[in-house]
RNA sequence: GGGUCCUUAGCUCAACUGGUAGAGCAUCGGGCUUUUAACCCGACGGACAGGGUUCGAGUCCCUGAGGACCCA
């Protein structure tokens, strides 16, 4: 789909736009000049003269850029619609005004051809502001037909293969990327101003850790040895929690060897926050407050509640409210094995072990009923290699993970520090690799030792950006709000 | 990994049970000095790839590619 050959018409479409090219040349233009200063957007030109009567005009002249996005020819005058990234302004070319040649040339750029305009603001008859040209300059000769003008452009799969056109097409999509940055840009804010440094830690990791999941594997061909591209930054960042940098935060990718979904992309980006002297009570405090705010600031008007605070329930209470069972009285595989099948989950008692059974109650049958956000929490520990045992539930952890609109969009502990039981949970991880559990977390010493140092009590965090980003605009798949999604070749 | 569905012109979409593949936009030619999915007249242009069944396949069958949705 994405390289296929030209066919004969496109070949066509494309030889007409060559041929226009050489023509602006022999015309004494040059296609692809090297700037073009003194560019206004085309939204300042809009607040500058809101209000303004039908056929007022100004003689207040703007330059404004973009690309050719609509012509309406009229015989010696024209409309043109010039797209920029904060909207379209309409520019009306007269033959008058430019002068016959000038005019001609102009009105012959083809659609999607990136032009700048000067003139001076008014006011048409249907009371659209617009530009009266006084001057124009070729800033680049596009030789592809672009996207339908109007329906733009549907076709999901050249709408994530080639994003480009889906931005140059989509108004929604601009608006979508842009709110993503923005929703970027406000998380750092909120972090810096509450005293927290931003950090960078390795992505290529000698050993991946800190999550359940499995990692892209690269060669570093100097040292002649493997690498992992990271599946989390939470190990390096609590090592700078032990060096005493008390509050980090580290935004980046980070990078899973698992299945494409609406929700996983192989590379997606994550924040985590690691804060001394926090428990995750503390950071259930952080995240609603921060999420709310985000909500607020970017102007959500969906259905989700984000106002905080949010429920927060244990997921023990969860799951024996959505299916009847106690995990905390099922406490081994064959009771909770055998009751799944009592309740008509599985025909066959599943052989999986007693973390992933739990993991399939909470991910089938209470994750799908968590609309508006909600913390669940104290996990077992079975699924928490990190986490800190609860003050006071045996068995569980201090971890919740956020959700909402059906999925998990955030994780969160008072962090495991005392190192002795860390090594315990490194070990009990190595023997669930060797019963051939795929998705366990590697022995890493450099960190056991940093621990023995002395980790101060910690409130460690990770959100989902691109869920974030999901849920803050009301997309429902993650390839939506990825620019370049990962596609098959 | 399993199931269902989709792939028609540069773009957006049509086509009853198998019977010569259509439209709008774009493009090209002509007309038009306040339109905005401008308008009017004319023209160009096409079946995801490869097989098969059939007098005849966009339509039925098989294989492959890509995508969407659901399940694991």
């Amino acid at each position: 789909m994405s390289e296929q050959p030209e066919t004969p018409n496109e070949h066509e479409l494309i030889a007409e736009r060559k041929a226009k090219l050489a023509r602006f040349r022999e015309a004494g233009i040059e296609p692809f000049p090297h700037e073009f200063a003194g560019v206004v957007q085309s939204e300042a030109v809009r607040e500058n003269h809101q209000g303004l009567e039908p056929g007022t005009e100004t003689n207040v002249t703007y330059r404004v850029a973009g690309r050719l996005a609509g012509r309406r020819g009229h015989g010696k005058a024209a409309f043109l619609d010039v797209v920029d990234r904060s909207g379209k302004m309409q520019v009306h070319a007269r033959a008058d005004l430019l002068g016959e040649e000038s005019f001609e040339l102009l009105t012959s750029l083809d659609l999607g051809d990136l032009v700048g305009i000067d003139g001076d603001a008014f006011v048409t008859k249907r009371g659209e502001l617009s530009l009266a040209a006084s001057g124009w300059t070729l800033l680049a000769k596009s030789l592809r037909p672009p996207p339908d003008k109007h329906h733009g452009l549907a076709d999901v799969e050249t709408r994530y293969r080639h994003r480009e056109l889906d931005l140059i097409a989509n108004e929604a999509a601009r608006d979508l990327f842009i709110l993503r940055s923005k929703v970027i840009a406000l998380v750092r804010r909120w972090l810096d101003d509450r005293g927290f440094i931003e950090v960078e830690t390795p992505v290529l990791q000698p050993i991946y850790g800190g999550a359940l999941a499995r990692p892209f594997t690269t060669h570093h061909n100097a040292l002649d040895r493997e690498f992992y591209l990271r599946i989390a930054t939470e190990l390096y960042l609590k090592r700078l929690i032990v060096g005493g940098l008390e509050k980090v935060y580290e935004l980046g990718k980070d990078f899973r060897n698992e299945g494409i979904s609406h929700k996983h992309n192989p590379e997606f980006t994550m924040i985590e926050w690691y804060e001394a002297y926090a428990d995750y009570n503390k950071v259930m405090d952080d995240v609603e407050s921060l999420v709310s705010w985000l909500a607020d600031e970017i102007g959500y008007a969906g259905d989700l509640n984000f106002s905080a605070p949010w429920p927060r329930i244990p997921l023990s209470d969860a799951i024996r409210e959505q299916t009847g069972l106690d995990i905390l009285e099922l406490r081994d595989r064959e009771a909770l094995a055998t009751a799944m099948v009592e309740k008509g989950f599985h025909h066959e008692p599943p052989t999986d072990s007693w973390p992933q059974l739990v993991d399939e109650l909470l991910s089938k049958h209470v994750e799908p009923k968590l609309k508006h956000p909600t913390f669940i929490t104290d996990y077992p520990v079975e699924l928490s290699p990190f986490a800190k045992g609860h003050r006071s539930k045996p068995g569980l952890v201090e971890r919740f993970e956020v959700f909402a609109e059906g999925m998990e969009f955030g994780n969160a502990f008072s962090e495991l520090n005392d190192p002795e039981v860390q090594r315990e949970r490194f070990e009990e991880q190595a023997r669930f690799a060797a019963e051939g559990d795929e998705e366990t977390q590697p022995f890493d010493e450099a960190f056991l030792q940093a621990l023995e140092h002395g980790m101060p009590p910690t409130g460690g965090l990770g959100i989902g950006i691109d869920r974030l980003v999901m849920l803050l605009s009301g997309r429902h798949g993650i390839r939506e709000v990825v620019l370049f999604p990962a596609m098959r070749d």
